[in-house]
This record gives structure tokens, C-alpha cells and sequence, in this order.
RNA sequence: GGGCCGCUAGCUCAUCGGGUAGAGCAACGGACUUUUAAUCCGUAGGCGCUGGGUUCGAGCCCCAGGCGGCCCA
């Protein structure tokens, strides 16, 4: 069929899930007199000689398509269709003797020619490469796929709504920053000729976030794409998106009764419930989670009883227990974190926050109120996985010199994800930064958490991969 | 980076003690006036991931590589 026969446009009066919800009820074999235009893709095709019936698919769902002989032009090549068509359809809402709603065909015209054969119809795609390659095949012919990608873009939509009742505003930060910052990761780099500078792609929004509370802004929230140069896993692809929000005048425990709010909220828009099940093992998100330090976990889960005052000897000791390998230039914190991460967060399940970490992992977090050596920051974990890292923010621009001082001599022990000094980031601070909590949150892994996907690749439409070879033909 | 597994027709998968490959679906031709993964008859379709090696002979055994998956660091 030559592409001169194929419309400009097209318009359909239904979607496919409106005619259904209208007109489920009627009678086996009976005919509504009552006329629609559909349009999708052809899935099924059952021919039957005189009467020809079809799987018609559009964006919300599937009907059959009912075309008799008799009654349906060019009959003829409408049987030719190939599975994956798209049609354009006029005709009857009627339903079939044995119970079927369709549309009776009256007239159609073929929207898109499918050159390739679609998947096998029964088994679809199982080959996950192909899946992830070919998103647009997979959309189709996988259902969970869809249902995946609406949630996602249900989890934005909602929490865009969610913030805003709340008085947040969205903003946009540069992608493209001279000084990486607001996180430990490596970043990717890039070349600006006209300015000839090197730029890198943002690791974390943080820094330009926090600077416009300082310009104001009193309640901000991005919703981030951030690129990490790391490997690849189940729980990693180097471009995600990250939800980063700051609150002015509010501390870490605000933002704990946030991140439950949401959630909460979250659940039951999406899933209509907050009982939530992995595998055979279910949680619930309902709010208050619990709430729980990070030392007092290292007692109850793993029998160590330990602080910032251990000796050395004593917490390496421990690490040899447990197979924590560790390096010289560890402090305590370090070291304690390390432990955590061994024996404790592998074990936690049911929503927690783990609340007060080290100084000397938390750039960017203020001193504990109540504990020197220590932060305001939690992380969540949900089902066995981390959700979010928030803390109070650090605001005294000497005390926060002093923190990317030490970053700059771990980078130079070695540790190429350490931070650098931001000197505008500084100045801002001196500037005047009110009490301020945050949070990044990552949206991947909470719609992992929603939808049970145990692979990152699974909520995002095309994740990265190495490019495909071969594929001139 | 390490370990294990996979790669055979467009798709889903078989075959095997090493003797140059088969089914279902899709495609093509035919039958069928209410099918539901329609059914039935027929046709065509393969550089068995790539490159080496062993062998009279390799999809199968060996080596190297590629791509992917899972687990671990």
C-alpha cells in the first residue's frame, strides 16, 4: 500500500477504554445503532472466511473488530492486514453472539504499514536487551511495560500536585557546572568550545538549589536528570532523575514527616493501597515510619556497640569480623558507616529512617544539635533499598570551607568521587543561608518500590546500554 | 573487575554419544458466515553471535573475543 493512501490526520470521536465503560453492558449479539471512530494497532487477526475479526489496540486498551463479508468495504484487504497495522476504523458498537464488544466494520483505512513482523503474539519479546533497545516494540507487546512507564509518569504528575498544595515552586538549575558538586560520585565531562572551558554534567542539583533559598526562594524542588560516570547494574544507570527539594526554616525531622506523607500519598493515589508486596514479602508505607539512629541499629541488628570514641584497634577489629575491608585513611565515621552498610542495611525491610550519620561522610549536613562528631542527615530504606538521603543543611560558610578542605584531601588520598571547593557556593553562604532542610529523593528507585521491578533498566524507557553494532540493514 | 548462564528462522523455543537443523506463531497460497493465542491444508524461510582450533566431519568439543542476563565486589 503506497504512502499516498495513507491520511494526514485523522480523528478518532473514542478511545477505545470510553467505549467500553459505556457500553459493556449491552446484550449478547445485540447492535447499539450507535457509531464510533477508533483508531490503533491491529494485534490479532482471526479470519474466518466471510467474516474477518480483529484485536484493535489503541493507547487505553484493546476491542475486537467485527467485519462481515457483506458489510465491510474492500473486505478483501482487510484481510491482508499484518499484525501491527494501525487502522483508522468507523462502525457499529454491537456485541457478538458469544459476548464480544466490537466494532462493526463500516469503514477503515490503514494509519502506519508494519514493514517488520511484530513479536510472536503469545510470548512477546523475552530477550531484555531487545526489550530495552526496542522500547517501542516492547510498549506494545509487554503490558507490565506499559503499566510501568504510566505509573512513572503518574509518580511525576503527583508530586509535582503534591508539592505545589505545599507552596514549593519547580525550578530549572544548570546541567552543565564548571565545579561538580553535591554529591560523591564521578561526573562525566564535556567541552564548551566558543567559551573553551571543560563543563561537567551535574551529579547533584544540591549547590544551585540551596543557592536560590539564599536568593529567597523559600520552598524550591527540581525534579532532576543527573549523570553519574559509573557501571552499570540492576540498580544503576548513569543517567537518573533525582527529586531534590529545600525547605527554609525547617530541620530533618520535617522532612522525615514529608518523605512518609508522600509516599502515603503516593500509594494510595497509584495503588490504592499502602500494603505493598516484593516477592512473597510485603511492607506498608503507611505513615509514621519508625525512626532510629544509625548506632542504635548497629546495636540491635548486628550486637555492635560502638561510637566515635572506639579505639581504632577495637573498630578494625570489628571489620575483620564482619569482612569490611577498609582503608588506612578511615576515620571512626567512616568506618562505622561501613559497618552499618554490612550488617544492618542488608536487613532492614519495613520503612525506617536511619537517622544521624558521621560528619566526616556528610559534607553538607549540619553539626548533630545534640552530638558532636555527628549530622542531622537520614536515609530511608524501603524493602531492603535506600529511597532518599536528606539532612539538615549545613549553613555556616566557615564551617563549610572547612568540610570541602577535607574533601580535597580525600581526593588527593585517592578518592576520585570526593568533593572540590565551590568558592560561589561559599560566597552565597556568606550571603546568609536561613536554617534549611533537604532531601534528594530518586525517582527510579520509587517507582521501582511502587511497580516491584528489581532492575533499574525495567523504569526507564531507554536506558543506557552500548550501542548496538551491525545495524546498517 | 570475578563467578555462573544464555546467544539456533522475523518472534518463542526444540534437537545432540560430534554425521552440515525442526516445531509453534508471524509471512505467503488455499478452505471456512460469530472467532477469542480461532482452526485446517500447503509454501517459503537458517553465515546456528564472531574468529581460530581439534576432527574424515562441529550448532554441539577446545581456545579467544562480542553482546546480554543473574549473583558477587
Amino acid at each position: 500500500m503506497a504512502e499516498s493512501t495513507i491520511p494526514y490526520r485523522f480523528d478518532p470521536s473514542h478511545s477505545i477504554d470510553e467505549i467500553r465503560e459505556t457500553h459493556s453492558d449491552i446484550e449478547d449479539g445485540s447492535e447499539t445503532g450507535i457509531k464510533v471512530v477508533v483508531a490503533g494497532r491491529l494485534m490479532l487477526k482471526r479470519d474466518q472466511g466471510k467474516i474477518v475479526f480483529g484485536t484493535l489496540q489503541d493507547s487505553t486498551g484493546r476491542i475486537q473488530l467485527f467485519a462481515p463479508e457483506k458489510t465491510t468495504p474492500n473486505f478483501t484487504e482487510l484481510t491482508n492486514l499484518h499484525l501491527g497495522d494501525w487502522l483508522g476504523v468507523t462502525g457499529e458498537i454491537i456485541k457478538t453472539r458469544k459476548g464480544e464488544l466490537s466494532v462493526k466494520v463500516s469503514e477503515w483505512v490503514r494509519l502506519a504499514e508494519a514493514r517488520r513482523p511484530f513479536p510472536d503474539k503469545w510470548h512477546g519479546i523475552s530477550d531484555t536487551d531487545m526489550r530495552y533497545r526496542q522500547r517501542y516494540v516492547d510498549l506494545w507487546v509487554t503490558e507490565e511495560t506499559r503499566q510501568t512507564f504510566l505509573i512513572r509518569s503518574r509518580v511525576i504528575s503527583l508530586t509535582r500536585r503534591w508539592l505545589e498544595e505545599r507552596g514549593f515552586i519547580e525550578v530549572e538549575t544548570p546541567v552543565f557546572h564548571p565545579i561538580p558538586g553535591g554529591a560523591l560520585a564521578r561526573p562525566f565531562t564535556t567541552h564548551h568550545n566558543a567559551l573553551d572551558v571543560d563543563l561537567y554534567l551535574r551529579i547533584a542539583p544540591e549547590l544551585y538549589l540551596k543557592r536560590l533559598v539564599v536568593g529567597g526562594f523559600e520552598k524550591v524542588y527540581e525534579i532532576a536528570r543527573v549523570f553519574r560516570n559509573e557501571g552499570l547494574s540492576t540498580r544503576h544507570n548513569p543517567e537518573f532523575t533525582m527529586l531534590e527539594l529545600y525547605q527554609a526554616y525547617a530541620d530533618y525531622t520535617d522532612i522525615m514527616e514529608m518523605v512518609e506523607n508522600l509516599m502515603e500519598y503516593l500509594a494510595l493515589e497509584i495503588l490504592g493501597t499502602t500494603t505493598l508486596t516484593h516477592g512473597d514479602r510485603s511492607f506498608d508505607l503507611k505513615a509514621p515510619w519508625r525512626r532510629a539512629s544509625m548506632l542504635e541499629l548497629l546495636s540491635e541488628y548486628a550486637s555492635i556497640e560502638v561510637d566515635l570514641n572506639t579505639p581504632r584497634s577495637e573498630l578494625i577489629e570489628l571489620c575483620d569480623q564482619h569482612e569490611v575491608p577498609i582503608k588506612d585513611h578511615y576515620g571512626p565515621g567512616k568506618i562505622i558507616l561501613e559497618l552499618y552498610e554490612k550488617t544492618v542495611e542488608p536487613k532492614l525491610w519495613d520503612p525506617i529512617f536511619v537517622t544521624d550519620y558521621p560528619k566526616e561522610v556528610s559534607p553538607l549536613s549540619r553539626d548533630h544539635r545534640e552530638d558532636s562528631g555527628w549530622v542531622e542527615r537520614f536515609e530511608a530504606i524501603v524493602a531492603g533499598r535506600e529511597l532518599c538521603n536528606a539532612f539538615t543543611e549545613l549553613i555556616d560558610p566557615e564551617e563549610q570551607r572547612s568540610r570541602f578542605l577535607g574533601q580535597e584531601e580525600e581526593k588527593a588520598a585517592g578518592d576520585e568521587e570526593a568533593m572540590v571547593v565551590d568558592e560561589d557556593y561559599l560566597r552565597s553562604l556568606e550571603y546568609g543561608l536561613p536554617p534549611t532542610a533537604g532531601i534528594g529523593i530518586g525517582i527510579d528507585r520509587l517507582v521501582m518500590l511502587l511497580t516491584g521491578d528489581t532492575a533499574i533498566r525495567d523504569v526507564i524507557l531507554f536506558p543506557t546500554l552500548r550501542p548496538e553494532q551491525g545495524l546498517s540493514d
